[in-house]
RNA sequence: CGGGGCGUAGCGCAGCCUGGUAGCGCAUCUGCUUUGGGAGCAGAGGGUCGCAAGUUCGAAUCUUGCCGCCCCGACCA
Protein backbone atom coordinates (compact mmCIF):
# COMPACT_ATOMS: atom_id res chain seq x y z
CA UNK A 1 0.00 0.00 0.00
CA UNK A 2 1.49 3.33 -0.81
CA UNK A 3 0.57 5.69 1.43
CA UNK A 4 0.30 8.13 -0.65
CA UNK A 5 -2.64 6.77 -1.63
CA UNK A 6 -3.63 5.57 2.33
CA UNK A 7 -5.75 7.38 4.54
CA UNK A 8 -4.39 8.45 7.64
CA UNK A 9 -4.81 11.31 9.45
CA UNK A 10 -2.15 11.18 12.12
CA UNK A 11 -2.38 14.02 14.96
CA UNK A 12 0.92 15.94 16.20
CA UNK A 13 -0.51 16.76 19.26
CA UNK A 14 -2.70 14.93 22.11
CA UNK A 15 -6.47 15.66 21.87
CA UNK A 16 -7.36 17.14 25.39
CA UNK A 17 -9.80 14.56 25.83
CA UNK A 18 -7.80 11.24 25.63
CA UNK A 19 -6.21 10.83 29.19
CA UNK A 20 -4.87 7.14 28.70
CA UNK A 21 -1.71 6.74 26.43
CA UNK A 22 -3.95 3.82 24.54
CA UNK A 23 -7.11 6.59 23.53
CA UNK A 24 -4.03 9.39 22.86
CA UNK A 25 -2.00 7.33 20.42
CA UNK A 26 -4.89 5.81 18.77
CA UNK A 27 -6.42 9.61 17.98
CA UNK A 28 -2.92 10.64 17.34
CA UNK A 29 -2.11 7.37 14.51
CA UNK A 30 -5.25 8.02 12.94
CA UNK A 31 -7.11 4.80 14.06
CA UNK A 32 -10.47 6.13 15.22
CA UNK A 33 -12.36 9.09 15.04
CA UNK A 34 -14.72 9.66 17.81
CA UNK A 35 -18.57 9.89 16.45
CA UNK A 36 -20.00 10.51 19.85
CA UNK A 37 -19.42 9.17 23.75
CA UNK A 38 -18.21 5.85 23.60
CA UNK A 39 -18.83 5.64 19.61
CA UNK A 40 -16.07 5.47 17.35
CA UNK A 41 -15.80 5.15 13.63
CA UNK A 42 -12.46 2.62 12.75
CA UNK A 43 -10.63 4.25 10.19
CA UNK A 44 -8.23 2.40 7.80
CA UNK A 45 -4.93 1.96 9.98
CA UNK A 46 -7.16 1.03 13.26
CA UNK A 47 -9.62 -1.49 11.16
CA UNK A 48 -6.69 -3.38 10.26
CA UNK A 49 -5.71 -3.99 13.60
CA UNK A 50 -9.06 -4.54 14.98
CA UNK A 51 -9.41 -7.43 11.28
CA UNK A 52 -6.00 -8.89 12.85
CA UNK A 53 -6.88 -9.29 16.30
CA UNK A 54 -10.24 -10.90 15.36
CA UNK A 55 -8.75 -13.04 13.18
CA UNK A 56 -6.66 -14.94 15.87
CA UNK A 57 -9.55 -14.60 18.24
CA UNK A 58 -11.52 -16.54 15.48
CA UNK A 59 -8.19 -19.31 14.41
CA UNK A 60 -8.62 -19.89 18.48
CA UNK A 61 -12.20 -20.68 18.88
CA UNK A 62 -12.07 -22.43 15.71
CA UNK A 63 -9.20 -24.69 17.19
CA UNK A 64 -10.89 -25.29 20.38
CA UNK A 65 -14.35 -26.79 18.65
CA UNK A 66 -16.50 -23.96 18.47
CA UNK A 67 -17.94 -22.91 15.36
CA UNK A 68 -18.58 -19.70 13.72
CA UNK A 69 -22.03 -18.10 12.52
CA UNK A 70 -23.47 -15.05 12.67
CA UNK A 71 -26.59 -12.96 14.90
CA UNK A 72 -27.65 -9.89 13.84
CA UNK A 73 -27.10 -6.30 15.83
CA UNK A 74 -31.21 -5.76 16.39
CA UNK A 75 -33.14 -7.96 18.37
CA UNK A 76 -36.91 -8.35 18.90
CA UNK A 77 -38.35 -7.67 22.15
CA UNK A 78 -40.38 -10.80 22.55
CA UNK A 79 -37.18 -12.47 22.46
CA UNK A 80 -36.04 -11.03 25.65
CA UNK A 81 -39.63 -10.77 27.12
CA UNK A 82 -38.93 -14.89 27.19
CA UNK A 83 -36.11 -14.93 29.41
CA UNK A 84 -37.44 -12.03 31.71
CA UNK A 85 -34.18 -10.07 30.52
CA UNK A 86 -36.01 -7.41 28.79
CA UNK A 87 -37.33 -5.65 32.06
CA UNK A 88 -34.17 -6.89 33.84
CA UNK A 89 -31.52 -5.51 31.67
CA UNK A 90 -32.30 -1.70 32.98
CA UNK A 91 -31.05 1.35 30.96
CA UNK A 92 -28.13 -0.37 29.41
CA UNK A 93 -29.69 -1.54 26.88
CA UNK A 94 -30.71 0.92 23.98
CA UNK A 95 -34.28 0.44 23.04
CA UNK A 96 -35.99 1.13 19.38
CA UNK A 97 -38.88 0.68 18.13
CA UNK A 98 -39.98 0.09 14.43
CA UNK A 99 -42.20 1.94 12.15
CA UNK A 100 -45.10 -0.22 13.26
CA UNK A 101 -44.26 0.34 16.93
CA UNK A 102 -42.66 -3.46 17.50
CA UNK A 103 -40.09 -2.93 20.16
CA UNK A 104 -36.92 -3.66 19.48
CA UNK A 105 -33.19 -3.57 20.79
CA UNK A 106 -29.61 -3.34 19.71
CA UNK A 107 -28.04 -6.59 21.30
CA UNK A 108 -25.73 -5.54 24.18
CA UNK A 109 -25.01 -9.69 24.17
CA UNK A 110 -27.08 -12.51 22.92
CA UNK A 111 -28.16 -15.65 25.07
CA UNK A 112 -31.33 -15.22 24.17
CA UNK A 113 -31.01 -15.37 20.40
CA UNK A 114 -28.39 -18.26 20.75
CA UNK A 115 -30.92 -19.89 22.83
CA UNK A 116 -33.57 -19.45 20.13
CA UNK A 117 -31.24 -20.91 17.12
CA UNK A 118 -30.52 -23.73 19.32
CA UNK A 119 -33.75 -24.87 20.30
CA UNK A 120 -34.51 -24.50 16.59
CA UNK A 121 -32.27 -27.32 15.40
CA UNK A 122 -31.43 -29.46 18.41
CA UNK A 123 -33.23 -32.12 19.87
CA UNK A 124 -30.82 -34.95 21.27
CA UNK A 125 -28.33 -35.29 23.68
CA UNK A 126 -26.48 -36.89 20.59
CA UNK A 127 -26.18 -33.38 18.99
CA UNK A 128 -24.04 -32.35 21.57
CA UNK A 129 -21.93 -30.83 22.68
CA UNK A 130 -22.27 -27.28 20.59
CA UNK A 131 -20.10 -24.16 20.77
CA UNK A 132 -21.01 -21.63 18.87
CA UNK A 133 -19.88 -18.33 18.48
CA UNK A 134 -19.98 -15.05 16.59
CA UNK A 135 -18.41 -11.84 16.31
CA UNK A 136 -20.46 -8.83 16.23
CA UNK A 137 -20.60 -5.10 17.62
CA UNK A 138 -22.53 -5.04 20.62
CA UNK A 139 -24.39 -2.01 22.27
CA UNK A 140 -24.48 -1.15 25.85
CA UNK A 141 -25.67 2.35 27.04
CA UNK A 142 -22.94 2.44 29.52
CA UNK A 143 -23.11 5.12 32.20
CA UNK A 144 -19.96 6.50 31.64
CA UNK A 145 -18.24 5.64 28.70
CA UNK A 146 -14.28 6.41 28.82
CA UNK A 147 -10.78 5.12 27.64
CA UNK A 148 -11.54 5.53 24.03
CA UNK A 149 -12.23 2.00 22.77
CA UNK A 150 -11.71 0.59 26.30
CA UNK A 151 -15.18 1.37 26.92
CA UNK A 152 -16.79 2.05 24.58
CA UNK A 153 -20.96 1.79 24.18
CA UNK A 154 -20.49 0.44 20.86
CA UNK A 155 -17.67 -2.44 20.80
CA UNK A 156 -16.87 -5.75 19.10
CA UNK A 157 -17.08 -8.61 21.05
CA UNK A 158 -16.42 -12.38 20.37
CA UNK A 159 -19.33 -14.12 22.26
CA UNK A 160 -18.99 -18.04 22.61
CA UNK A 161 -22.32 -20.22 23.74
CA UNK A 162 -22.09 -23.53 24.73
CA UNK A 163 -24.83 -26.16 25.29
CA UNK A 164 -23.84 -29.83 26.78
CA UNK A 165 -26.02 -32.63 28.00
CA UNK A 166 -24.75 -32.29 32.26
CA UNK A 167 -22.71 -30.46 34.39
CA UNK A 168 -19.37 -32.39 33.84
CA UNK A 169 -20.14 -31.73 30.51
CA UNK A 170 -19.84 -28.25 30.70
CA UNK A 171 -17.27 -28.35 32.61
CA UNK A 172 -15.16 -29.90 29.58
CA UNK A 173 -17.06 -26.92 27.31
CA UNK A 174 -15.55 -24.06 30.05
CA UNK A 175 -12.48 -25.22 30.03
CA UNK A 176 -11.90 -25.40 26.45
CA UNK A 177 -12.86 -22.05 25.96
CA UNK A 178 -10.50 -21.43 29.46
CA UNK A 179 -7.74 -22.96 27.25
CA UNK A 180 -8.30 -21.43 24.22
CA UNK A 181 -8.44 -17.96 25.98
CA UNK A 182 -5.24 -18.26 27.39
CA UNK A 183 -3.89 -19.13 23.61
CA UNK A 184 -5.46 -16.29 22.24
CA UNK A 185 -3.96 -13.70 24.69
CA UNK A 186 -0.53 -15.81 24.47
CA UNK A 187 -0.69 -15.61 20.39
CA UNK A 188 -1.41 -11.47 20.44
CA UNK A 189 1.89 -10.80 23.28
CA UNK A 190 -0.25 -10.45 26.12
CA UNK A 191 0.30 -12.26 29.29
CA UNK A 192 -3.48 -13.04 30.84
CA UNK A 193 -4.06 -14.18 33.74
CA UNK A 194 -7.14 -16.30 34.69
CA UNK A 195 -9.01 -14.40 37.91
CA UNK A 196 -12.41 -15.93 39.61
CA UNK A 197 -15.14 -13.60 39.02
CA UNK A 198 -18.71 -12.30 40.40
CA UNK A 199 -21.02 -13.66 37.92
CA UNK A 200 -23.20 -10.18 37.70
CA UNK A 201 -26.76 -10.20 36.27
CA UNK A 202 -26.13 -13.08 33.75
CA UNK A 203 -26.17 -15.83 36.91
CA UNK A 204 -24.43 -19.03 37.60
CA UNK A 205 -21.70 -19.94 39.77
CA UNK A 206 -18.71 -20.41 38.02
CA UNK A 207 -16.72 -17.40 36.57
CA UNK A 208 -13.47 -16.19 35.29
CA UNK A 209 -11.98 -12.86 34.15
CA UNK A 210 -9.11 -13.08 31.72
CA UNK A 211 -6.84 -9.51 32.99
CA UNK A 212 -3.78 -8.19 31.17
CA UNK A 213 -2.07 -6.29 33.93
CA UNK A 214 -1.46 -2.84 33.12
CA UNK A 215 -0.90 0.70 35.34
CA UNK A 216 -4.29 2.04 33.38
CA UNK A 217 -6.79 -1.40 33.88
CA UNK A 218 -9.95 -0.40 35.66
CA UNK A 219 -10.07 -3.10 37.91
CA UNK A 220 -7.83 -3.60 40.83
CA UNK A 221 -6.27 -7.14 41.06
CA UNK A 222 -4.41 -9.75 43.63
CA UNK A 223 -2.98 -12.58 42.53
CA UNK A 224 0.12 -14.99 42.55
CA UNK A 225 3.13 -14.06 40.76
CA UNK A 226 3.99 -17.81 40.03
CA UNK A 227 0.60 -17.20 37.84
CA UNK A 228 2.58 -14.47 35.88
CA UNK A 229 5.65 -16.80 34.52
CA UNK A 230 3.09 -19.84 33.30
CA UNK A 231 3.26 -20.34 29.96
CA UNK A 232 -0.05 -20.70 27.10
CA UNK A 233 -0.36 -24.40 26.69
CA UNK A 234 0.97 -24.31 22.94
CA UNK A 235 -0.57 -25.55 19.85
CA UNK A 236 -0.31 -29.09 20.24
CA UNK A 237 -3.21 -29.38 23.18
CA UNK A 238 -5.75 -31.72 22.93
CA UNK A 239 -9.00 -29.83 22.93
CA UNK A 240 -10.88 -33.05 22.72
CA UNK A 241 -9.05 -34.69 25.68
CA UNK A 242 -9.15 -33.66 29.19
CA UNK A 243 -8.39 -29.94 29.63
CA UNK A 244 -9.08 -29.98 33.79
CA UNK A 245 -5.75 -30.52 35.26
CA UNK A 246 -4.40 -27.05 32.80
CA UNK A 247 -7.17 -25.65 34.03
CA UNK A 248 -6.57 -26.47 37.57
CA UNK A 249 -2.74 -25.32 37.02
CA UNK A 250 -4.03 -22.05 36.92
CA UNK A 251 -7.08 -22.14 39.47
CA UNK A 252 -5.18 -23.58 42.34
CA UNK A 253 -2.76 -20.08 42.75
CA UNK A 254 -4.84 -17.32 44.59
CA UNK A 255 -6.34 -14.87 41.70
CA UNK A 256 -9.03 -12.10 42.12
CA UNK A 257 -10.18 -8.94 41.12
CA UNK A 258 -11.44 -6.30 43.91
CA UNK A 259 -14.44 -7.31 44.09
CA UNK A 260 -13.91 -10.73 44.72
CA UNK A 261 -10.74 -10.67 46.63
CA UNK A 262 -10.06 -11.87 50.10
CA UNK A 263 -7.75 -10.33 52.21
CA UNK A 264 -7.57 -12.96 54.42
CA UNK A 265 -7.23 -15.72 51.86
CA UNK A 266 -4.66 -14.27 49.76
CA UNK A 267 -2.42 -13.52 52.69
CA UNK A 268 -2.70 -17.19 53.92
CA UNK A 269 -2.55 -18.51 50.33
CA UNK A 270 0.31 -16.21 48.68
CA UNK A 271 3.50 -15.83 50.26
CA UNK A 272 4.54 -12.01 50.96
CA UNK A 273 7.10 -11.92 48.28
CA UNK A 274 4.96 -13.42 45.69
CA UNK A 275 2.29 -11.32 46.17
CA UNK A 276 1.07 -9.07 43.22
CA UNK A 277 -1.80 -6.44 43.72
CA UNK A 278 -1.51 -4.50 40.67
CA UNK A 279 -4.44 -2.82 38.01
CA UNK A 280 -5.71 -5.01 34.85
CA UNK A 281 -7.96 -4.55 32.30
CA UNK A 282 -10.36 -7.29 31.82
CA UNK A 283 -10.30 -8.82 28.29
CA UNK A 284 -11.90 -11.61 28.89
CA UNK A 285 -14.66 -12.96 30.72
CA UNK A 286 -16.17 -16.98 30.59
CA UNK A 287 -19.70 -18.05 32.51
CA UNK A 288 -21.29 -21.47 33.17
CA UNK A 289 -24.27 -20.23 34.49
CA UNK A 290 -26.48 -24.00 33.91
CA UNK A 291 -30.01 -23.93 32.69
CA UNK A 292 -31.04 -20.07 33.49
CA UNK A 293 -32.29 -19.37 29.50
CA UNK A 294 -32.21 -22.94 28.64
CA UNK A 295 -34.88 -23.64 31.12
CA UNK A 296 -36.72 -20.10 30.67
CA UNK A 297 -36.83 -20.41 26.79
CA UNK A 298 -37.54 -24.11 26.65
CA UNK A 299 -34.49 -25.48 25.07
CA UNK A 300 -34.81 -28.77 25.75
CA UNK A 301 -32.84 -32.20 24.54
CA UNK A 302 -33.87 -35.47 24.86
CA UNK A 303 -31.66 -37.35 26.87
CA UNK A 304 -30.26 -41.07 26.49
CA UNK A 305 -33.11 -42.26 29.15
CA UNK A 306 -35.84 -40.47 27.27
CA UNK A 307 -36.41 -37.87 29.31
CA UNK A 308 -36.30 -34.12 28.05
CA UNK A 309 -33.77 -31.96 30.42
CA UNK A 310 -32.51 -28.63 29.77
CA UNK A 311 -29.35 -27.64 28.01
CA UNK A 312 -26.62 -26.58 30.68
CA UNK A 313 -24.94 -24.08 29.11
CA UNK A 314 -21.91 -20.87 29.52
CA UNK A 315 -21.04 -18.05 28.06
CA UNK A 316 -17.39 -16.59 26.90
CA UNK A 317 -16.38 -12.86 25.98
CA UNK A 318 -13.69 -11.59 24.57
CA UNK A 319 -13.87 -7.56 23.79
CA UNK A 320 -12.65 -7.63 20.39
CA UNK A 321 -12.23 -3.99 20.18
CA UNK A 322 -11.53 -3.29 23.71
CA UNK A 323 -7.88 -5.84 22.96
CA UNK A 324 -6.44 -3.04 20.91
CA UNK A 325 -6.19 -0.76 23.70
CA UNK A 326 -5.00 -3.15 25.94
CA UNK A 327 -2.48 -3.79 23.29
CA UNK A 328 -1.40 -0.27 23.13
CA UNK A 329 -1.14 -0.01 26.84
CA UNK A 330 1.22 -3.02 26.75
CA UNK A 331 3.20 -2.16 23.95
CA UNK A 332 4.04 1.53 23.71
CA UNK A 333 6.59 4.02 23.90
CA UNK A 334 7.51 7.72 23.61
CA UNK A 335 7.25 7.43 20.24
CA UNK A 336 3.86 5.82 19.47
CA UNK A 337 2.86 2.03 19.08
CA UNK A 338 5.07 -1.06 18.77
CA UNK A 339 2.78 -3.71 17.24
CA UNK A 340 3.70 -7.41 17.48
CA UNK A 341 4.11 -8.67 14.23
CA UNK A 342 0.69 -11.06 14.96
CA UNK A 343 -0.98 -7.69 14.84
CA UNK A 344 0.78 -5.21 13.11
CA UNK A 345 -1.61 -3.01 11.05
CA UNK A 346 1.79 -3.17 8.09
CA UNK A 347 4.44 -5.50 8.79
CA UNK A 348 7.23 -3.48 6.93
CA UNK A 349 7.32 0.01 6.20
CA UNK A 350 9.75 1.50 3.43
CA UNK A 351 10.79 5.21 3.57
CA UNK A 352 11.35 6.99 0.52
CA UNK A 353 13.78 9.49 1.41
CA UNK A 354 13.87 11.23 -1.61
CA UNK A 355 10.56 10.48 -3.87
CA UNK A 356 10.97 11.80 -6.84
CA UNK A 357 14.63 10.65 -7.58
CA UNK A 358 14.28 7.67 -10.34
CA UNK A 359 16.85 5.34 -8.54
CA UNK A 360 15.28 5.71 -5.04
CA UNK A 361 11.80 5.02 -6.14
CA UNK A 362 12.80 2.43 -8.40
CA UNK A 363 14.89 0.35 -4.97
CA UNK A 364 11.68 1.42 -3.50
CA UNK A 365 9.35 0.08 -5.77
CA UNK A 366 11.58 -3.10 -6.26
CA UNK A 367 11.60 -3.91 -2.10
CA UNK A 368 8.11 -3.45 -1.72
CA UNK A 369 7.21 -5.81 -4.51
CA UNK A 370 9.61 -8.39 -3.73
CA UNK A 371 7.88 -7.68 0.30
CA UNK A 372 4.73 -8.33 -1.16
CA UNK A 373 5.21 -11.32 -3.47
CA UNK A 374 5.82 -12.97 0.09
CA UNK A 375 3.03 -12.27 1.53
CA UNK A 376 4.50 -9.50 3.98
CA UNK A 377 2.47 -6.08 4.51
CA UNK A 378 3.75 -2.95 3.04
CA UNK A 379 3.26 0.04 4.06
CA UNK A 380 5.74 2.84 1.53
CA UNK A 381 6.02 6.06 2.20
CA UNK A 382 6.03 7.66 -1.07
CA UNK A 383 4.72 11.04 0.01
CA UNK A 384 6.83 14.22 -0.32
CA UNK A 385 7.38 14.66 3.67
CA UNK A 386 10.45 15.82 4.80
CA UNK A 387 12.29 12.92 6.41
CA UNK A 388 11.67 13.41 9.84
CA UNK A 389 8.40 13.36 9.51
CA UNK A 390 8.43 10.37 7.70
CA UNK A 391 10.35 8.60 10.37
CA UNK A 392 8.19 10.01 12.98
CA UNK A 393 5.00 9.22 11.20
CA UNK A 394 6.28 5.24 10.97
CA UNK A 395 7.15 5.12 14.63
CA UNK A 396 3.71 6.77 15.85
CA UNK A 397 1.89 4.11 13.64
CA UNK A 398 4.32 1.34 15.10
CA UNK A 399 5.23 -0.48 11.96
CA UNK A 400 7.48 -3.26 13.47
CA UNK A 401 9.96 -3.79 10.36
CA UNK A 402 11.28 -0.31 9.16
CA UNK A 403 13.76 0.23 6.02
CA UNK A 404 15.06 3.45 5.05
CA UNK A 405 15.81 4.16 1.42
CA UNK A 406 18.14 7.16 0.42
CA UNK A 407 19.98 8.26 -2.56
CA UNK A 408 23.29 8.18 0.00
CA UNK A 409 22.55 4.99 1.00
CA UNK A 410 21.87 3.82 -2.30
CA UNK A 411 25.06 4.78 -3.94
CA UNK A 412 26.94 1.86 -1.70
CA UNK A 413 23.81 -0.62 -2.09
CA UNK A 414 22.58 -0.44 0.72
CA UNK A 415 19.75 0.29 2.71
CA UNK A 416 18.36 0.84 6.38
CA UNK A 417 16.70 -1.73 8.02
CA UNK A 418 15.68 -0.41 11.58
CA UNK A 419 13.43 -2.61 14.46
CA UNK A 420 10.46 -0.77 16.18
CA UNK A 421 10.61 -2.76 19.17
CA UNK A 422 13.92 -1.78 20.29
CA UNK A 423 15.17 1.16 18.07
CA UNK A 424 18.03 -0.72 16.95
CA UNK A 425 19.46 -0.32 13.01
CA UNK A 426 21.48 -2.45 10.85
CA UNK A 427 22.69 -1.18 7.57
CA UNK A 428 22.45 -4.10 4.44
CA UNK A 429 21.84 -4.50 0.74
CA UNK A 430 18.16 -4.57 -0.51
CA UNK A 431 18.13 -8.45 -0.90
CA UNK A 432 19.98 -8.97 2.64
CA UNK A 433 16.74 -6.75 4.26
CA UNK A 434 14.30 -8.94 2.31
CA UNK A 435 15.55 -12.05 3.60
CA UNK A 436 15.95 -11.12 6.80
CA UNK A 437 12.39 -9.73 7.08
CA UNK A 438 11.20 -12.69 5.51
CA UNK A 439 12.42 -14.62 8.42
CA UNK A 440 11.21 -12.83 11.00
CA UNK A 441 7.44 -12.07 9.62
CA UNK A 442 7.52 -15.87 9.21
CA UNK A 443 8.61 -15.95 12.93
CA UNK A 444 6.44 -13.73 13.79
CA UNK A 445 3.16 -14.75 12.45
CA UNK A 446 4.19 -18.45 13.54
CA UNK A 447 1.11 -20.45 15.90
CA UNK A 448 3.14 -21.69 18.74
C1' C B 1 -27.52 9.66 37.97
C1' G B 2 -24.48 12.84 41.86
C1' G B 3 -19.99 16.13 41.83
C1' G B 4 -16.47 19.05 38.75
C1' G B 5 -14.92 21.11 34.00
C1' C B 6 -15.08 22.34 28.88
C1' G B 7 -17.40 23.90 23.92
C1' U B 8 -13.69 30.02 19.71
C1' A B 9 -10.30 27.61 12.14
C1' G B 10 -8.49 20.52 10.86
C1' C B 11 -5.49 20.02 15.97
C1' G B 12 -3.72 22.60 20.54
C1' C B 13 -5.15 27.06 22.85
C1' A B 14 -5.71 32.71 24.16
C1' G B 15 -9.58 36.37 24.24
C1' C B 16 -14.75 36.32 28.31
C1' C B 17 -13.79 38.70 34.61
C1' U B 18 -14.24 44.73 32.93
C1' G B 19 -19.51 44.11 26.08
C1' G B 20 -17.01 47.78 20.85
C1' U B 21 -12.59 45.41 13.96
C1' A B 22 -12.08 37.36 16.28
C1' G B 23 -6.44 36.22 17.62
C1' C B 24 -1.77 32.84 18.44
C1' G B 25 1.02 28.15 17.48
C1' C B 26 0.78 23.81 14.49
C1' A B 27 -1.48 21.97 10.06
C1' U B 28 -3.17 23.40 4.78
C1' C B 29 -2.12 26.19 -0.11
C1' U B 30 1.63 29.29 -3.26
C1' G B 31 6.74 30.90 -4.08
C1' C B 32 11.89 30.78 -2.92
C1' U B 33 15.71 28.50 -0.04
C1' U B 34 16.50 23.90 2.28
C1' U B 35 16.47 18.45 2.35
C1' G B 36 19.25 11.36 6.30
C1' G B 37 15.08 12.18 12.61
C1' G B 38 8.41 16.46 12.97
C1' A B 39 13.02 22.94 8.32
C1' G B 40 13.51 28.67 7.23
C1' C B 41 11.63 33.10 4.98
C1' A B 42 7.59 35.56 2.44
C1' G B 43 2.59 35.44 1.25
C1' A B 44 -2.52 33.23 1.13
C1' G B 45 -6.95 30.61 2.36
C1' G B 46 -9.89 28.84 6.28
C1' G B 47 -14.72 31.00 11.72
C1' U B 48 -23.02 30.20 12.04
C1' C B 49 -17.25 31.87 18.59
C1' G B 50 -22.14 24.51 20.33
C1' C B 51 -27.73 25.98 19.60
C1' A B 52 -31.79 29.21 20.95
C1' A B 53 -33.98 33.15 23.42
C1' G B 54 -33.12 37.54 26.33
C1' U B 55 -30.55 42.25 28.07
C1' U B 56 -28.06 46.17 25.17
C1' C B 57 -27.04 51.24 20.35
C1' G B 58 -23.75 46.93 20.16
C1' A B 59 -22.82 40.05 22.73
C1' A B 60 -17.44 35.16 21.71
C1' U B 61 -17.86 38.22 26.28
C1' C B 62 -23.63 39.38 30.53
C1' U B 63 -28.53 36.33 31.72
C1' U B 64 -31.72 32.01 30.96
C1' G B 65 -32.81 27.45 28.63
C1' C B 66 -31.20 23.45 25.67
C1' C B 67 -27.43 20.28 23.25
C1' G B 68 -22.68 17.99 23.11
C1' C B 69 -18.03 16.33 25.13
C1' C B 70 -14.39 15.29 29.09
C1' C B 71 -12.90 14.11 34.25
C1' C B 72 -14.09 11.83 39.51
C1' G B 73 -17.77 8.15 41.66
C1' A B 74 -21.62 3.92 41.63
C1' C B 75 -21.93 -0.31 36.71
C1' C B 76 -19.38 -3.56 32.76
C1' A B 77 -16.34 -7.22 27.26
Amino acid sequence: MRLSRFYLPVLKETPAEATIISHQLMLRAGMIRQQGAGIYAWLPLGFRVLKKIEQVVREEQDRAGAVELLMPTIQQADLWRESGRYDAYGKEMLRITDRHDREMLFGPTNEEMITEIFRAGVRSYKDLPKLLYHIQWKFRDEIRPRFGVMRGREFLMKDTYSFDIDKDEARRSYNRMFIAYLRTFARLGLKSIPMRADTGPIGGDLSHEFIVLADTGESEVFCDRDLLDMPAPDINVDFEGDLQSLVDQRTVHYAATDEMHDVEEFEQKVSSEKRVSARGIEVGHIFNFGTKYSKAMNAVVMGPDGKEVAAEMGSYGIGVSRLIGALIEAFHDEQGCKWPVAVAPFHVGIINLKAGDEAVDGACTDLWRQLESQNVEVIYDDTRSRAGEKFARMDLIGVPYQITVGPRGLKEGIVELKLRIDGSKQELSPEAAVNFIKEKIAEGLKVH
